[in-house]
DNA sequence: TATCTTTACTTGCATTTTGCAAGTGTAAAT
DNA sequence: ATTTACACTTGCAAAATGCAAGTAAAGATA
């Protein structure tokens, strides 16, 4: 599909080329806070994301490593999707974008008590998440 | 111009309506470092910017109150655009983003040369451009 | 004082991306 | 044997992007 063309050697810059839009963060999201998910599950998500955007999306995260194809244990139509290592350490991104957001929207009652958890211990936080994820 | 058409309340859905395109964060970015920028600054970066969609992205991040506008001390011609506190304060967002880019890529020395300053003390770090910036 | 240049945009248009709706193919369930 | 579930693909209209050229005000230069 897309050959990926370097902007400049940023790394900002190197970073928004592979997921730099509205839609790929919230795949990201979705996988960091449900660990796995199925191409359906993508699609219950709130924002309402395009089938063939998702697709589109999902191929680009795999070609760069950021998530993972696996079989599904309970059939064979299913497929699991899951970050990588790369993907994963995503997450401090991932907080830190929560945490400004906190600062300066209304968000939900139950992303503000996770927030406060993070707030207890960042790195700890950070750790524990990571361990499970890549379990 | 574009009324903000927001998909969830989700904050990292949020965060993405108002900078989640592959343009709004290089802004940002010559913004942190640079601390002020004229309109010609951000035409000169690396990655080149098409004027058209510089004027777009810069009209919504001042909508939005990530930046602001200011005469300049030497001419009228020119404008000054600085970031406000609420886009200062993707500062913690902006160094994440380069740590994992760190990681993944291979990056400009002087660009790591600053890293290793944010890893010996990064509350430190963004307290002190956080000040820095807002002067 | 006239004109040339700089600066910050705007405009027109071709190309690309997005978004919606419908369709396809394989696997599983009935 | 047929229907349903699931993971996509396809076609097409609408919107966003990117390029090149143009405009208007301010400042510098002759």
């Amino acid at each position: 599909m897309a050959k990926a063309k370097k902007r400049s050697d940023c790394p900002v810059s190197c970073s928004l080329d592979i997921w730099g839009d509205k839609w790929s963060l919230l795949i990201i999201r979705d996988l960091l806070f449900a660990k796995e998910c199925t191409y359906g599950d993508f699609l219950k998500a709130a924002e309402g994301i395009a089938t063939n955007i998702l697709a589109a999306r999902l191929l680009v995260l795999e070609e760069n490593k950021i998530i993972e194809k696996l079989a599904h244990p309970d059939s064979k139509a299913k497929v699991l999707y899951r970050l990588t290592r790369k993907g994963i350490d995503l997450l401090p991104v991932m907080i830190e974008i929560n945490l400004w957001a906190e600062k300066y929207f209304s968000i939900p009652e139950d992303r503000k008590a996770l927030l406060q958890e993070v707030k207890k211990d960042k790195a700890g936080f950070i750790k524990a998440m990571t361990k499970e994820l890549e379990s």
